[in-house]
DNA sequence: ATACTATATTGCCAATCAGGTATATATTCC
DNA sequence: GGAATATATACCTGATTGGCAATATAGTAT
């Protein structure tokens, strides 16, 4: 597994696919997801958003290519593309209880 | 290793701190401080941010916990404070990887 | 063709935020 | 004390964007 340098460029792309993470709802269509593959209305739903709102969510993650796309009939069916968010759910996950800890050790001095 | 249930709360702190790495900014500064311990004069010019601006990432990033502070006479040297990120930029890269061998297939066919 | 349903798109508004200028604070040196 | 330097803060502006309402598109059914 060769390490890509973090150049400027780089850094950009990085913070581009970040940047469509970095958002509660989309978090949580994401999640919503983790139970299998999905239609919109069930997303909805599932997650409270609007029709549009999600519609628009969905395009954005399908366009990095978080989640993919399949047609059938009248509905669109979303799915994982693969588990890139929830490797960094869970390094995100170990930091809040790092967090949490330190937290804890302040309350105590 | 015990894992934290993704409810919408966990969802949104971990929104909150990918926003703070989404940003290409924000990624070349803690990429600088890779090589060690840095002033904001030398970050600076690492990046070639603005002072003001570099102090208001610098500001968020410590808030969040992504760097240490410690102040020295009239210099004040920012550090990272856990490699998080660069475990988060090795999970993007390799999906940056992915992105362009699926691309040159494309091109392929 | 008409009616109906699921999804996508468009246009708008309010909130957020990166970047810059100007100013404030803190520290050192004289 | 005052001057000089490093960093932080306050304020403004332009750009981006989440959410919503309205409309458009696509597919199904009758």
């Amino acid at each position: 597994m060769a390490k890509i340098a973090l150049t400027p460029e780089v850094l950009t792309l990085i913070a581009e696919r970040l940047k469509a993470l970095a958002e509660p709802a989309r978090l949580q269509i994401l999640n919503a997801l983790r139970k299998g593959e999905r239609s919109v209305t069930e997303l909805g739903e599932a997650t409270g958003l609007g029709q549009a709102n999600l519609s628009k969510h969905l395009r954005l993650l399908h366009t990095l290519g978080f989640v993919a796309r399949r047609k059938e009939g009248l509905f669109v069916y979303y799915a994982l593309a693969d588990d890139t968010v929830f490797q960094i759910c869970d390094v995100m996950c170990d930091r809040l209880g790092e967090e949490m800890k330190a937290r804890r050790r302040m309350l105590a001095s």
